[in-house]
RNA sequence: UGGGGAGUGGUGCAACUGGUAGCACAACGGCCUUUGGAGCCGUAUGUUCCAGGUUCGAGUCCUGGCUCCCCAGCCA
């Protein structure tokens, strides 16, 4: 994932980095950050955001910093600040130590507000936030100015002062820019800096009492930071004439001028079959749709990680899907091909019977067992191998065999040989029924000559199929994923619909009788296999020895699964 | 009758900055196979939003349209 090509065409903020390295804008140095608010937990947008920047950084010996943007007390917790820090971590990104706060930066942030107060750029208003509102005008509108515009400077300092004093109740006065209330840009109709809020902050506790803004903050954390590329989302393009505007605003008349970094904006990532919005995201958690924030049908991070997608994979993801300023949506599809190329690589395989259904070799020695080799992983020959124990009753999958057998389906069926995975050819000769006629059992007949799963006489078999022996199987519970939504765009609903009404029914399902093979039950949580032909699956975090539990993280691709959907 | 952005095959991105469109995913077909996995080979899909213009030559430049996204939180 580093440097493979020579020629490896940059994006547009690569681009825009190279050239300010050319032409030494920021004396040769690269400085990003990652500036989450700490009111919710990340997801795979996120990610973009946190591997184009630290990338960045990393390829050009620069610096990464992991920044919390917690100005607002009454949406923010630690438990946030912890999954965030957590979820960055193992995404791979360093800080290096570099982790921050805004909240860390108030006093300076406050001592600024009064320069522009006494510079007559900012100003105490008093009037209701219905108020403010109306008098915001409209895009085709200008707006009115606030009747406290005007106040001296000898008032606003006093009545700031009170306010950050806590004399004035939540909401009764703001600070504000005094910009341009007829701006076409309504971010520069005179912004609110500071609002009284009486709430304790998680981190700072109950020493403020009024908070700064996102617009006012946000700029002043990257240039406190010395950050040189403030990357953020296409959004809050409209607002940076705004973070220039107070940055200037400070710097005038100022002998030594504060940094000014360079903001670039680019299109978040969307994906095919999920929400991204943390609103949305909260929604699923907190109406139950799924089981918390780490649910595997999630993308969130956490949901991602415990289902057992790998850093790699999503850094690789990340990659191929590139950076531009178009908004588009990524379809899901690539994403579990990272996952796929990525596992296959490193994943051991593993049998297991998710239905199974109990198989009778009428020829094989009663009460004997064997153990069978079987290949770790056929890309690493390194993997090396495993003993599997095989004896006479065994479990194969439901779908693996067929009474009647379709056009192009080699499996079993009554009559048919197929192999078993690294074990023997076995032939159907029939298959047993219970009195409400649905098969239970299948009765073969296997080849002893086959040991391994070859014919000495040369002959072939159409395919091969997985098992398991009973005696020596361990039952485990199996949960199958789907897409959380059946739509590919859930909001994209006709007037008047819910973006709820495409969940899918499906999107988790629970088996609780699979048969793996012995070794699975030692799995620590987290482990990571291929069951052969069925796909990756990781050792869940309710995983016990005596019970257990795996998610399946994505299926193989299913060539026959295909064909029989196209018929 | 506001401002700010964006438009390239089904999807996501490229195109040495004017030389005639490429990669990945998805789709389809074949080869191979002790995973119908993996791998390999191949096929199809684009009037590069539209219309004009400049030029020997335009996805790239100019003009005029069209469509989509963002902005009226004391959220970030």
């Amino acid at each position: 994932m580093s440097s493979s090509g020579p020629k490896a065409s940059l994006n547009f903020i690569e681009e825009i980095v190279e050239e300010d390295l050319r032409t030494g804008r920021w004396d040769g140095r690269v400085h990003t950050r990652f500036p989450p608010e700490p009111n919710g937990y990340l997801h795979i947008g996120h990610a973009k955001s946190i591997l184009l920047n630290w990338g960045l950084a990393r390829r050009h010996g620069g610096q990464f910093n992991l920044r919390f943007d917690d100005t607002n007390p009454v949406k923010e917790e630690q438990e946030y600040v912890d999954s965030i820090i957590q979820d960055v971590q193992w995404l791979g990104a360093d800080w290096e130590g570099r982790l921050f706060f805004a909240s860390d930066y108030f006093d300076q942030m406050c001592q600024w507000a009064i320069e522009l107060i006494e510079k007559g750029k900012a100003y105490v208003c008093d009037l209701t936030s219905e108020q403010v509102s109306a008098m915001r005008g409209a895009p085709t509108r200008p707006g009115q100015e606030s009747p406290y515009r005007n106040r001296s400077v000898e008032e606003n300092l006093d009545l700031f002062r009170r306010m950050r004093a806590g004399e004035f109740p939540d909401g009764a006065r703001t600070l504000r820019a005094k910009i341009d209330m007829a701006s076409p840009n309504l971010n520069l109709r005179d912004p609110i800096m500071y609002r009284i809020l009486h709430t304790p902050h998680h981190r700072t506790g109950d020493r403020w009492c009024i908070y700064p803004m996102y617009d006012w903050a946000h700029g002043l954390e990257d240039s406190i930071e010395g950050i040189t590329h403030s990357i953020c989302t296409l959004e809050f393009e409209n607002h940076r004439p705004l973070y220039d505007w107070f940055i200037d605003a400070i710097n005038e008349g100022r002998p030594e001028p504060i940094h000014h970094p360079r903001q670039i904006e680019f299109a978040r990532l969307a994906l095919t079959h999920t929400v991204m919005s943390k609103r949305r995201l909260l929604e699923l958690v907190r109406e139950h749709h799924v089981r918390g924030w780490d649910d595997p049908r999630m993308p969130t991070i956490a949901g991602l990680r415990r289902r057992g997608h790998t850093p790699e994979a999503i850094r690789e993801f990340c990659q191929r899907i590139g950076v531009a300023k178009a908004n588009s949506t990524v379809d899901i599809a690539q994403l579990e091909d990272c996952v796929r190329e990525d596992l296959n690589r490193r994943a051991p395989r593993r049998m297991a019977v998710l239905r199974p259904l109990r198989v009778v070799l009428t020829n094989y020695p009663e009460g004997q067992t064997e153990q069978l080799e079987a290949v770790n992983n056929p890309e690493n020959p390194d993997a090396g191998s495993r003993p599997v124990p095989f004896s006479r009753v065994l479990y194969i999958e439901r779908d693996d065999f067929r009474e009647v057998p379709p056009p192009k389906f080699h499996r079993l069926s009554p009559g048919k040989e197929v192999r078993l995975r690294c074990a023997y050819f076995v032939t159907c000769q029939e298959a047993v029924r219970d009195a409400a006629g649905e098969i239970i059992e299948l009765r073969c007949t296997y080849d002893p000559a086959t040991r391994g799963g070859s014919a000495p006489d040369g002959r072939k078999v159409k395919a091969t199929i997985h098992w398991v022996s009973a005696e020596h199987a361990v039952q485990a519970e199996v949960r199958l994923f789907d897409h959380l939504f059946r739509a590919a765009d859930p909001s994209g609903v006709p007037e008047g619909g819910d973006w709820r009404q495409s969940l899918n029914p499906h999107s988790l399902e629970t088996i609780g009788d699979a048969r793996l093979e012995p070794g699975l039950a030692a799995a620590g949580a987290g482990e990571r296999f291929q069951f052969e032909r069925l796909g990756y699956f990781c050792a869940d975090l309710d995983t016990s020895p005596q019970r257990p539990v795996f998610n399946r993280i994505v299926t193989l691709r299913d060539t026959w699964a295909k064909i029989e959907r196209r018929s």
